[in-house]
RNA sequence: CGGGGUGUGGCGCAGUCCGGUAGCGUACUUGCAUGGGGUGCAAGGGGUCGUGGGUUCAAAUCCCGCCACCCCGACCA
């Protein structure tokens, strides 16, 4: 049917790239790297933004905006963050364009040359910072919970649609607090905000977890995470949620009074998901057909599609269906009658697929006469003729069950391919068929990255539920006291 | 940065080896038929062949340079 689209058994990457560029949800664009998100994408993204915003706010936070650009100087001030930015940064050296005086177009002015470069920002800790720096000066300005939506630019060498682009869209959070501890209660507070969402929102389960110092934030004391299973076996990373410590407020010179007017710095995190969840969406649920959305974010819930070949009998389904829709929207559902007479019915089934409507629902001459209409589960394929009578008021339910039932699917999926390993030879042998790995470890860098190495695995995250249980590194054989999460990753 | 590939109507491609008036599919426009899984027939519009130079009577095609993008790898919250 959807010919299109490289079925996923052939090649999991081309499936993909197929399903986002014929689904319309982003294309490449005239700048290397970076996409143009189409109205598809970026409506899944404003539900994405609506729902977490929500969240962030129900949580004591507030958005503000700080500058695209970070002065140079800023950037060096904590010295692992430039350590682990300083590679992929965009920078401004001028600011005026002029006539080129061979005739060929504008040139850079070599006379509008900045005294001071500006990097655009891969990350926002910076200027925050030292803007902080002058909002805070008592406990009484603590907490200070601020949220930023914005774009990142993060030069990579290779890039993929909406997984890994130079321009993304996301958001940061960033909150400055007066003690450790209430900083790392709101690390983990936000952990659970983003996996809450990841999982009743996107039906995108979840593993939270610790990641290793090897993965651990540029300037980051501890780095907790969300991982989730692609269909192709690997991880990617849905969030992560930082405890900086007092780094940045070292860095930025951020003290505030305390009631006992001793001076201290601030206790520090950030966290923030991308544009890279639309990928993580797609590459959880979608099959060879398309997308497949669950329906807190499908931007369409409902398409009504009308079956006729006379003018007389579209009237006829007109009125049965304009007061099934009005029914709809009055419950606030998304609903679409795709009455454009210029496509075929089997065109738009075909169409609806591809762009992940989670319900189809068809009505013709043959519906009129007995009452009923036939409807599509996107999610399951399966189709079945119903009467029309009441359906209105079951399509909440409908809905809320191929969200439920996306999210299960995707929960059985990852459980079918998480194993146990307790031997090199296991470890290997499952890493080819892909999943996640749960093995031993001896804690050492060394390890993690000779592991890297040879099998291109990576500790993905310690687990926050992962039990105690005495073991062996299943690389060096030292004693380890928990299992971690291996898998290649995103 | 290494390896591979591609630049030709909106999109996808053929044509390049072997130089000779730019073609196919799709999309678009119009008409008629059709309509329960990507509809059929007919007509029509649309292209500086990535770019700069060279060879030639003649270049999409041959030669040299440049640019861009994609894929694989190295790299990467």
């Amino acid at each position: 049917m959807a010919e299109k689209i490289t079925p996923r058994e052939k090649d999991y990457s081309e499936w993909y790239n197929d399903l986002v560029k014929e689904a319309q949800l982003a294309e490449h664009s005239a700048v290397k790297g970076c996409m143009v998100i189409r109205p598809l994408g970026y409506a899944i993204w404003e539900f994405m933004q609506a729902d977490l915003d929500r969240r962030f706010k129900e949580t004591g936070h507030v958005n503000a905006y700080f500058p695209l650009f970070v002065p140079k100087s800023f950037l060096s001030k904590e010295a692992a963050h430039v350590e682990g930015f300083a590679k992929e940064c965009a920078v401004v050296t001028h600011y005026r364009l002029k006539n080129d005086p061979n005739g060929k177009g504008v040139i850079v002015d070599p006379d509008a040359k900045l005294d001071e470069e500006l990097i655009i920002r891969p990350t926002s800790e910076t200027i925050i910072w030292n803007t902080y720096r002058n909002w805070i000066q008592s406990y009484r300005d603590l907490p200070l919970l601020i949220n930023q939506w914005a774009n990142v630019v993060r030069w990579e060498m290779r890039t993929r649609l909406f997984l890994r682009t130079t321009e993304f869209l996301w958001q940061e959070g960033h909150t400055a607090h007066a003690t450790k501890q209430e900083a790392e209660e709101e690390t983990k507070r936000m952990l659970d905000v983003y996996a809450d969402f990841a999982e009743k929102v996107l039906c995108i389960p979840v593993i939270k977890g610790i990641k290793t110092a090897n993965e651990r934030f540029a300037g980051a004391e501890e780095t907790y995470c969300i991982e989730a299973m692609m269909q192709d076996g690997k991880a990617l990373q849905a969030g992560t949620s930082h405890f900086l410590g007092q780094n940045f407020a070292k860095a930025f010179d951020v003290t505030f009074l305390d009631k006992t007017g001793t001076r201290e710095h601030v206790w520090a995190t950030s966290w923030g998901v991308s544009t890279r969840l639309i990928g993580a969406l797609i590459m959880a649920h979608s099959d060879d057909d398309g997308l497949i959305l669950p329906p807190a974010v499908a931007p369409t819930q409902v398409v009504v599609v009308p079956i006729y070949r006379k003018d007389e009998e579209l009237e006829k389904i007109n009125a049965v269906v304009h007061d099934f829709v009005a029914k709809l929207k009055g419950s606030g559902i998304r609903v679409k009658y795709d009455d454009d007479d210029t496509k075929k019915p089997g065109w738009k089934f075909a169409e609806h697929e591809l762009k992940g409507v989670p319900l189809r629902i068809a009505i013709g001459p043959r519906d009129l006469e007995n009452g009923t209409v036939e409807i599509a589960f996107r999610d399951t394929k399966m189709k079945q003729v119903v009467g029309i009578d009441g359906l209105a008021e079951k399509i909440p339910a409908l809905l809320e069950q191929i969200q439920q039932g996306i999210y299960l699917k995707a929960l059985k999926f990852r459980e079918e391919h998480t194993f146990n390993a307790d031997t090199w030879e296991e470890f290997t042998s499952i890493l080819d068929k892909g999943g996640f790995i749960l093995a031993h470890w001896d804690g050492t860098s060394e390890t993690e990255l000779k592991i890297k190495e040879e099998t291109k695995a990576t500790i993905r995250c310690i687990p926050l539920n992962a039990p105690n249980e005495e073991g062996k590194c299943i690389y060096s054989g030292k004693p380890s006291i928990r299992r971690v999460i291996f898998a290649k990753a995103y």
